[in-house]
RNA sequence: GCCGAAGUGGCGGAACUGGCAGACGCGCACGACUCAAACUCGUGUGAGCUUAGCUCGUGUGGGUUCGAUUCCCACCUUCGGCACCA
């Protein structure tokens, strides 16, 4: 008996020499191809969990398979140090964010040492420390300048209780309530720095240069979400405040006829007449409370209310009331539309509900002019003259329903009003809009094409109906008859009617003629928009790069100039929940000079999301810390452009799909600006990106402390072994799909490394019998399990590579006791070790070296197959009667279709199955199956 | 509501381009080793039946095909994304 398989002390000491002999260091090579495979950067947070293990392991085997392959392969490893746990740790257990952070950080390395990882930790990056977010700020600056950060107002999550702005995931809930202490979260505007990401929006939509998993691609798209074309018009309060609204409609805005506020508009406290204000703080906060999660139905019941003052439309100077509704969202457009019920099918829900007058503005193409003629309305004779006409209609209970062409329409007004009867009226909707009016004086025709002549209809429907009518607009009045009611609404284009001077423009002109219509008016212009909207960057907190701005009252907004890089966070801070960054209390950071005039000024004391730490790691990793220590300037790069010549861009990344859409959006925007800066000469970060799954708790459900059910992966290493845990979580399920954790399943890892421990190191007592016949079948397996094995890893199928193993290991038990030490026999186990040796490096690495081979096997070119060795001798043919399997024949490879056909045709169990019929088609599949039909 | 993914033994999961369903592993059963247990080794393991064999079986119902887990249509369930986009 030899010394047995003991993880702990083989992997303790590899993991040792090689990090003496800097075996994992990625330096730049021209001889050999680069490979950069990068494996998202893990948070801080305290502990290693499982889930680390799952997402880089894997990634792991992979990028030494590369490397095995010949690629010189970059896989480092960092920290994304900034964020908002270590700032509550600060504030819960008074530990300073840095020092918490730093401690995890040390504990985490340990952490993931054990993993046995190829991390070239020469490369490391840590995004909190100073050497690293002074380029974090530095770009911040190089976006200013070129235009791409702006400041403007916007509303943030706010504890009234705790007096703090919140970040999205600590509002909780569908009443939206804080994740501390239960209170019901509100809306905060604050003047914010943002980033026109919306710039490339068009950009990011292109796919092309990248080879990412659809589903990620459908995920941006829908983020992004489609290009809409229109316009910006300016609108003005009648107190004078401009109002801009966008629409895809510019063509319907005569039929503006009221405007509608997202309820978290800036301008709504302003705008709000005082008798209204109860009602709009009311509406306000039921809002702000339900806004964006579980808006279940797209068509449930519109809500809104008037807020008491009014707008000009300004292309015909109608005053239009301002509403507020939900239904008009903040972060669409400029969050505020004009309401144009004619042609918008939500603002015509709304009018209709809210009793606004609807005036139509564009023709439908082909549309019919209907009229209802009521009984008892008109004179005898009318029906006999529009027969004469030639005027189609239906009479119905002595009503008359027509449906017209416009020319038709036109005749059948002029006779209607000879006949109409005084105290009575008759409408003609659709492709003529106008309503005839009769009393003792006469016969009024009243076209409805403005809200004053629409007052005019409504007030005479009043008096006529004798005043006992609710109906508050002509369209209501016209949509409570049903034969009206296809020709009442319509979204197309068409001629432009009621419009002023543009009345008459055709509909395929009439978005185009109005928009520079407008233009030369100083009225709108031509804007586009996307779902998508610029990136948010301000937080008003501690932990995060200070923006590196400075506020002077002569100078304004001044950048803090290069040279004075980093603006240092300083450390002696106090953290109350104050709702401000607790840098505005600290003298020492706010108060400062202007680099500009040299007068008092005041730094900006916000600092910026992680996500901006992020979206550049993966080119600080090229040469971290650049330039520490020296003074840079604008002309500076932030990484070593020798570094980023030969490293960039990523080959392949591996991360989490819960990162699709937001730092996997900002960091291909983040490389687009940087082309565009004229740092890179490349549009897209990351070449290749590949998701992973989630690893599940035992019972099904996601890991999470509060359900116990969380697996340490420090305690499986100290009894299973580094190697056997990869193993596992390479094996256990899908990578990409993930699953739940079995404590029983990792026995067979475990028993498989083992195996291959024994199997290499117990001598066996017979000499090798080596017979020829089972040497050519170890020698045929080998070959098949390299191919297979590659096969996976290129298509990261890890499952089935380690069961092809594992089925190799069974040949290689069966066939030792003839082949032990046999020329097949250490090709084979050799072979083992190099396929195995991604996936379990510790094991391969000490078992090769007990074999005598030259250190590493990490440095070892990957085993190739012989394909004429890998092919099988015989083959199985399956024998179908009918489509179902009645028998198996083993033939020659070389069998030809007609030995096959009657061989199979022969057999005793097929001609039971046939029962003395006679075959009527023999389908012949080579090398797999013959099906006899009949 | 729209878009996307997935449904296979007791469990995790395999199955190339339409060709032996259940590889590999766990678990379980029986046997060997052991005073015994664990470990280890061997054998078996989709279900049913009138068990040399036959029938059924990949969410459900249809279709295409000599042949369907795989392709098509409809539906059910689960998960993920988006959801009044002016």
């Amino acid at each position: 008996m030899i010394d047995r398989y003991n993880p702990a002390e083989i992997e303790a000491r590899w993991q040792r020499q090689w990090e003496e002999d800097g075996l994992y260091r990625a330096l730049i090579d021209p001889v050999r191809p680069k490979f950069y495979f990068l494996t998202m950067l893990p948070y801080p947070s305290g502990e290693l969990h499982i889930g680390h293990w799952y997402a880089m392991t894997p990634s792991d085997a992979k990028a030494r398979y590369m490397r095995m392959r010949g690629y010189n392969v970059l896989f480092p490893m960092g920290f994304d140090a900034f964020g908002l746990p270590a700032e509550n740790a600060a504030i819960q257990r008074g530990v300073h964010p840095h020092e918490w952070t730093m401690s995890n950080i040390e504990k985490m390395r340990r952490q993931m040492r054990s993993m046995g990882a190829m991390f070239d930790w020469e490369r490391e990056a840590v995004s909190c420390d100073p050497r690293y977010y002074r380029w974090t700020q530095w770009f911040f600056l190089k976006l200013y300048e070129m235009g791409l950060a702006y400041r403007k107002e916007s509303a943030v999550d706010f504890c009234p209780r705790c007096n703090t702005t919140l970040a999205r995931e600590q509002v909780w809930g569908e009443d939206h309530h804080c994740e501390r202490c239960g209170t019901l979260v509100i809306k905060k505007n604050l003047t914010q720095w943002f980033f026109r990401i919306t710039d490339y929006a068009e950009e990011l939509l292109d796919f092309s240069q990248i080879e990412w998993p659809d589903r990620v691609v459908a995920m941006q798209t829908n983020w992004i979400g489609h290009r809409s074309e229109g316009a910006d018009v300016t609108f003005h309060s009648d107190q004078g405040h401009p109002i801009e609204v966008f629409t895809t409609r510019p063509d319907t805005l005569w039929g503006a006829t009221f405007m509608v506020l997202a309820p978290e508009h800036p301008l709504v406290e302003e705008l709000s007449a005082p008798e209204y204000r109860p009602v709009m703080e009311a509406y306000r906060l039921q809002a702000a409370r339900q806004s964006e999660i579980d808006r279940t139905a797209a068509d449930r019941e519109k809500t809104g209310v008037f807020i008491g003052s009014y707008a000009v439309n300004p292309v015909n100077g109608e005053h239009i009331p301002i509403w507020i509704a939900d239904y008009v969202l903040m972060t669409y457009g400029s969050g505020a539309i004009m309401g144009v019920p004619s042609h918008d099918e939500r603002d015509f829900a709304f009018a209709l509900k809210f009793g606004l007058p609807i005036i139509p503005v564009i023709l439908r193409d082909g549309a019919p002019a209907k009229s209802r003629v009521m009984a008892g309305s008109t004179d005898d004779g009318l029906a006999v003259e529009l027969h004469g006409a030639g005027i189609p209609f239906q009479a119905v209970d002595g009503a008359l329903y027509l449906t017209m062409t416009p020319v038709q329409a036109d005749s059948f007004v002029h006779i209607a009003r000879k006949y109409l009867r005084p105290g009575h009226w008759i409408e003609v909707v659709g492709a003529r809009w106008l309503f005839i009016f009769a009393d003792e004086d006469g016969v009024e025709i009243v076209p409805l094409d403005s809200t004053a002549a629409e007052k005019v209809i409504i007030s005479h429907c009043h008096a006529l109906t004798g005043g006992a009518s609710d109906r508050r607009t002509a369209m209501e009045l016209l949509w409570e008859v049903e034969f009206y009611r296809d020709v009442l609404y319509h979204s197309d284009y068409g001629e432009m009617i009621h419009s002023g001077l543009l009345s008459g423009t055709p509909g395929d002109r009439a978005k185009s003629d109005t928009i520079t219509w407008l233009d030369e008016r100083g009225i709108g212009k031509a804007a586009v928009n996307y779902r998508l909207h610029d990136w948010l960057i301000s937080r008003q907190r501690y932990w995060g790069a200070p923006i590196p701005m400075i506020y002077c009252d002569r100078c304004g907004t001044v950048p803090v100039p290069h040279e004075e890089l980093p603006v240092l966070l300083p450390e002696d801070v106090e953290f109350m929940p104050t709702g401000e960054s607790p840098l505005k209390f600290h003298q020492g950071f706010l108060h400062t000079t202007c680099p500009r005039c040299g007068g008092p000024a005041t730094r900006e004391t916000d600092t910026m999301d992680t996500f901006m730490c992020s979206s550049w790691y993966h080119y600080a990793y090229l040469s971290p810390y650049w330039k520490a220590g020296q003074p840079i300037t604008s002309q500076d790069t932030p990484v070593d452009p020798t570094e980023l010549d030969y490293w960039a861009p990523v080959d392949q990344y591996t991360g989490g799909i819960e990162h699709a859409t937001m730092h996997l959006i900002y960091t291909r925007f983040f490389t687009k600006a940087m082309r565009d800066m004229g740092l890179v000469d490349f549009d897209e970060p990351m070449t290749r990106l590949y998701n992973q799954g989630m690893v599940l708790g035992e019972d099904h459900e996601k890991m999470s402390k509060s359900r116990g059910n969380v697996i340490s992966p420090d305690v499986l290493v100290k009894a299973f072994g580094a190697d056997t845990v990869r193993v596992f979580l390479m094996f256990f399920a899908r990578w990409d799909q993930g699953g739940p954790w079995d404590s029983q399943g990792i026995k067979g890892p475990s028993r498989f490394l083992d195996d291959v421990w024994s199997l290499i190191l117990d001598p066996h007592s017979q000499s090798p019998a080596g017979k020829g016949g089972e040497a050519a079948v170890l020698r045929r397996k080998t070959h098949q399990v390299i191919r297979k094995v590659t096969e996976d890893l290129e298509s990261f199928s890890f499952n089935t590579a380690i069961a092809a193993m594992m089925e190799f290991r069974n040949s290689l038990r069966d066939l030792k006791p003839a082949l032990f030490g046999s020329p097949a026999w250490n090709e084979a186990v050799e072979t083992l070790l190099l396929l195995l040796a991604p996936f379990a490096p510790h094991i391969c690495e000490e078992l090769w070296a007990r074999l005598g081979k030259p250190y590493s096997i990490h440095r070892q070119s990957w085993p190739m197959w012989d394909p004429q060795l890998a092919a099988e001798e015989m083959m199985t043919l399956i024998v179908q009667v009918n489509g179902k399997v009645r028998d198996r024949l083993e033939l020659p490879r070389d069998t030809s279709e007609e030995q096959a056909k009657s061989l199979a045709l022969q057999s005793e169990r097929v001609l039971r199955h046939l029962g003395g019929k006679e075959p009527q088609q023999v389908v012949y599949v080579p090398g797999r199956l013959i099906n006899v039909v009949v």
